[in-house]
DNA sequence: AGCACGCCGACT
DNA sequence: GTCGGCGTGCTC
């Protein structure tokens, strides 16, 4: 008889991942099985072999059709490890749903690929980037590449390489909007082996897209989300993770993993040259660069030879300079005028959704919130009500001030709606378009894209969702409206993101012909996370930011965990939290912040608290977590503490 | 994830 | 006395 380790990918506990079962034969690693599991049937994944145990084993019921690579299997066992996810999560996440059903007539498809070689002429830089790379002192590399600085130049080689010695890509992108360009650009040198995958393909698209990858016989070149790690490639030669910063890598729901991170254990587990794209890197990625444990590429200067844009930051603490309007300011608003009687194009970037931020009593101070999530209700004008963005709470503005009686209350701040009507009585003649989570549906941002092409569009104003992938030939000019907005979160790294996000959108002027021009409006002006995105010399920032992160113990000079509980009453989960709290505490070389109401403190009819937990040796949280009581969400390298 | 086990409140 | 609430823990 043959013992053999089988992970039912039904089973939902995170102590163990796999279970001993019997065999009347020897079995493969990745060998796909059904199994009795409790008092019913689960699929099951062989991880590998094992002895007579002492306690008496069930048998393994039947095998299926499938046996998957063992750098698959391998990857599901370090997810349950390293982020402590239960094999249900693990195997969800991997594997097709209805994987044990008839694969019905997915032929393996003889796709032909002849590589034109259409020579493209590289940069110097970009030259001696590929070199550094090819030379392979290190298997990862950060590429750290100005916007435009052609670094899918260097995804293309890399991946020309990869498939002449018949190994597959994988190219995660971190947003829909943007895979269609880079799919357009792959698709034009390598034809049919490149698939693109998306996250809003039905359960039937992804299950063939993953029996297409199993059974494909050439390689292929993958361009999809974080979970396109997962297809069950025979061989892979090439990762790339591009705009590996994005926040959209970390996965909300268990298995809670970083692709970024998930991505260096598989080039691990196949052998795969791992490429971290960035215009502005994580400080956890610069840092192990720094370090020396990945290589480091720059790529400074744009290949059309264009300066980056020029930015100015205005002071909006000079009420002077907001004599025309509380919102766009003198400088910005002649910047606009001068772009449109040039007939080039604007941008103006709005950090915040609906017409104004909170209502606020001029008087006492007093912020009007939502009786539910005690968190700033947003106005919106259009409706004329107050709207809390986390529950979905509406009411009816008031007249006068709840705390004091005052009837000076006033609107703060200026949301995408307010500063269209606000460019609209400026700028009557120019040409509009508002693009933001309100508005945006695939068709309406299809429309958006058309217009700013065919420059039927003059200004565009929008928030996050355009700071990204828009490559524009005509726009001159992006103004940021209110660069403060994201640096007052309660959270580490919100320095860091308005670096990132002020450095993108800048990145979005001026490309091509001309040199762009970037204006950031801040009620910080002297901030280094905003004067630094502004000058383009980030050095001294990441300096003293990595400076501040060190004495205060976060990452990368620390690991974090994310411990959460709901329960029905604000007493009950108060009282559970501060308990598990008060346990750990007593554990010597971890810190405990909190407990605390989460950001989202109350959403429906459950209470959420959470406690933060950090310690330089990550083990030791996950020894935490796994002592944690059941009922407790754990959140490990949690991409934000809100 | 399901599904049992088990220990307290509302009922016959 | 019993029925059932769901908090807790197990599934080889």
């Amino acid at each position: 008889m043959h013992y053999v380790m089988v992970s039912p990918t039904e089973a939902g506990g995170t102590s163990e991942f796999a279970f001993t079962y019997h065999y009347h034969e020897p079995l493969a690693v990745g060998q796909l099985v059904e199994v009795p599991f409790g008092r019913r049937t689960s699929l099951g994944v062989v991880t590998g072999a094992s002895t007579k145990p002492e306690f008496t084993t069930k048998p393994i019921s039947s095998l299926l059709d499938i046996v998957l690579p063992t750098h698959i299997v391998a990857l599901g066992v370090w997810l349950h490890e390293y982020y402590l996810a239960s094999p249900a999560a693990v195997w969800q996440t991997m594997l097709p749903a209805g994987i044990t059903r008839k694969r019905r007539g997915a032929k393996p498809t003889a796709d032909t690929f002849a590589i034109e070689h259409h020579e493209v002429t590289l940069t110097k830089e970009q030259a001696a980037g590929l070199a550094t790379i090819r030379q392979n002192k290190h298997r990862t590399h950060l590429l750290h590449g100005v916007t435009g600085s052609g670094k899918t130049e260097l995804y293309l080689d890399l991946a020309r390489e990869a498939i002449e010695n018949s190994q597959s890509v994988i190219i995660l992108v971190p947003e829909i909007a943007l895979a269609p360009q880079l799919e357009a650009r792959f698709r034009a040198v390598f034809g049919d082996i490149v698939v693109a995958q998306h996250s809003r393909q039905t359960e039937a698209q992804r299950h063939q897209a993953w029996v297409k990858a199993f059974e494909a016989r050439e390689p292929r070149i993958i361009i999809g989300p974080r979970s396109s790690l997962f297809l069950p490639l025979a061989k892979v030669g090439l990762i790339v993770v591009d705009e590996a910063h994005e926040t959209s890598y970390k996965q909300e729901q268990a298995p809670r993993y970083q692709a970024a991170t998930t991505a260096g254990k598989l080039s691990q587990l196949t052998e795969a040259r791992l490429i971290l794209g960035s215009a502005t890197p994580s400080l956890e990625t610069r840092y192990l660069a720094t370090k020396g444990l990945i290589g480091y590429v720059r790529l400074a200067q744009r290949p059309d030879g264009l300066p980056m844009p020029k930015a100015r930051i205005i002071d909006l603490r000079d009420k002077d300079l907001l004599s025309q309007s509380r919102f766009i300011s003198t400088p910005l608003l002649d910047s606009l005028k001068v772009t449109l009687a040039e007939k080039r194009q604007s941008l103006l970037f709005i950090n915040r959704r609906g017409s104004a931020s909170s209502q606020i009593c001029a008087d006492c101070g007093t912020v009007n919130l939502c009786p539910n999530c005690e968190l700033p209700l947003t106005f919106h004008a259009d409706q004329m009500k107050l709207i809390c963005h986390y529950c979905n709470f509406q009411r009816s503005p008031q007249a006068t001030c709840e705390s004091c009686g005052s009837s000076g209350l006033r609107y703060l701040g200026g949301g995408t709606k307010r500063i269209e009507s606000e460019i609209t009585r400026l700028l009557p003649q120019a040409r509009l378009a508002r693009l933001d989570k309100d508005s945006a549906t695939p068709a309406y941002i299809q429309e958006v894209h058309k217009g700013l092409q065919d420059h039927s569009i003059d200004i565009l104003i929008g928030t996050q969702m355009i700071a990204k992938g828009l490559d524009l030939p005509n726009l001159d000019l992006v103004g940021v409206i209110s660069a403060d907005t994201m640096l007052h979160l309660p959270d580490y790294t919100a320095a860091e993101r308005t670096f990132q996000l002020i450095n993108q959108v800048s990145g979005r002027a001026g490309r091509r012909q001309r040199q762009g021009e970037v204006i950031i409006q801040s009620y910080t002006p002297e901030h280094p996370a905003i004067v630094a995105a502004a000058t383009h010399l980030e050095e001294p920032f990441i300096a003293t930011e990595l400076e501040t992160r060190r004495m205060l113990g976060y990452p990368p000079f620390s690991h974090l965990l994310k411990l959460s509980c709901s329960m029905s009453t604000q007493s009950k989960t108060h009282a559970k939290a501060e308990e598990l709290a008060e346990t750990i505490r007593k554990i010597t070389g971890v810190t405990v912040l909190g407990p605390a109401p989460s950001f989202l403190e109350q959403t429906e009819k459950a209470f959420h608290w959470q406690l933060i937990i950090k310690s330089p040796v990550r083990a030791r949280l996950i020894e935490i977590a796994r002592s944690a009581p059941s009922g407790w969400t754990i959140d490990l390298d949690p991409g934000n503490l809100l």
